[in-house]
DNA sequence: TTTATGGCTGTCA
DNA sequence: ATGACAGCCATAA
């Protein structure tokens, strides 16, 4: 079964809420495996025509967006974001330690 | 099988 | 804050 690895990764970016983040590395342990971000990174690459999978909602541990192979698409994500109700600042990034998702703690 | 690469992360200078 | 380095592990060739 080789699906389902990407299965529980999808699985956990599909529950992250509206207006909220998560890293790569985040959702690498909520999925049962600490220390795959980067395959993370290529489950969402390895995205199935049609899944409206929110991998916008998924970010780098700087609170940044990550380039993927195409430049235009990191303005897209943070736009979305942002449509969200995320903020950035003007180098691109958000602040982590307040829009970062919390499957534990209750929303403030 | 081995190598190279990658939407990462954490530490150190 | 930025840049360099080292871990980590799956996928592709």
């Amino acid at each position: 079964m080789v699906k389902d690895a990407y299965h529980d990764i999808y699985a956990v970016v599909r529950r992250i809420p509206r207006g909220r983040v998560a890293t790569y590395g985040q959702v690498a342990t909520l999925a049962g495996t600490p220390g795959h971000a980067r395959q993370v990174g290529y489950a969402l690459n390895a995205l199935p025509d049609g899944s409206r999978l929110p991998w916008h909602r998924v970010v780098n541990a700087r609170g940044g967006i990550s380039a993927r192979a195409e430049p235009g698409y990191v303005r897209v994500q943070q736009a979305m974001l942002e449509t969200e109700g995320v903020e950035f600042d003007a180098a691109g990034h958000l602040d982590l330690a307040r829009f970062r998702w919390r499957p534990h703690h209750h929303s403030t």
